[in-house]
DNA sequence: TTGCATTTAATGTAATTACATTTAATTTTG
DNA sequence: CAAAATTAAATGTAATTACATTAAATGCAA
């Protein structure tokens, strides 16, 4: 993305005003790169994560509510994120024996073993980091956190 | 946003595959608090983002290509941004004198005018920034500039 | 227990975005 | 110069997102 170098052109009134934009300007330009890497998978970005969420149960079921909780990118639409999900039979949805306003979601083998393709192709597409050093990456890690307080 | 605790639980494989995850997080943190901060003014973050480049222009006129080519978030629908900017009153498209298959687009003092009420706004907001030193924002321009190579 | 408030998910809708196509103008090339 | 290729912007469309509303189930209070 030539626009990185824009970014480090432009003249920002204050470190602060650059981090500003620099944190949504890289934020955006991984995850575009996700997306180019999900395309051939036909998922979007929000369906990985979702996807992602559910083999982090390990088995277990959860409701919507629960998903959009851990989602990176809130939304109300879970439930449709879901129906894309089910239509390519990737999860099972299924009501929730405790609570039956509640739908329970469960990641099916198929979703599984779509999610280790794509793992082999994230750890292909996280070479390009390979520039950065373990401390580089802890501070980042820590600088962000510390960012969001 | 509650997530970010969860993201810091989270146990990842690697401060690597954490960062990833840190960098689309805090980017979605920030542009979603922009835009509850933007949405009095019923703007996006795409058209003040187009405003903004605008502005830094200096009265120069720009056409869409240009403006494309400054946007933290490619997309093909500049025209339909500028269309709204230019419902709203706040820039002017006209047709390029050099090229007229190209279209000049120049922000109005109606749009100056409304950016300096929102940067008003944004230095009420970046005080929420205010616990991170001069040097954690230096270095974290410089992660994220490195990140992306 | 009945009625009311709350919770959970789904749905309707309008706006936005992504992607392809079209239109018009310009540039290139034979 | 005419035809073909390229460029700039607009437009069509399908999918996605944002936001509000609805429907169903549950919990709570009188």
């Amino acid at each position: 993305m030539e626009i990185a170098s824009e970014l480090q052109q432009s003249n920002f009134a204050s470190e602060e005003a650059k981090a500003i934009v620099n944190v949504i300007f890289t934020g955006n330009w991984v995850t575009y790169q996700q997306q180019e890497l999900l395309k051939p998978y036909d998922l979007t970005m929000q369906q990985y994560n979702v996807l992602r969420i559910l083999r982090g149960q390990n088995g277990k079921p959860m409701t919507v509510l629960a998903i959009i909780e851990r989602m990176l990118d809130r939304t109300s639409n879970a439930s449709r994120l879901v129906d894309k999900l089910v239509e390519k039979k990737w999860v099972l949805r299924r009501e929730c024996p405790n609570d039956r306003r509640a739908v329970d979601v469960l990641i099916l083998p198929e979703g599984l073993a779509l999610l280790e393709q794509i793992d082999e192709i994230q750890n292909q597409w996280a070479k390009r980091f390979a520039h950065m050093s373990q401390k580089d990456l802890t501070q980042l890690n820590e600088l962000l956190d510390k960012l969001r307080n």
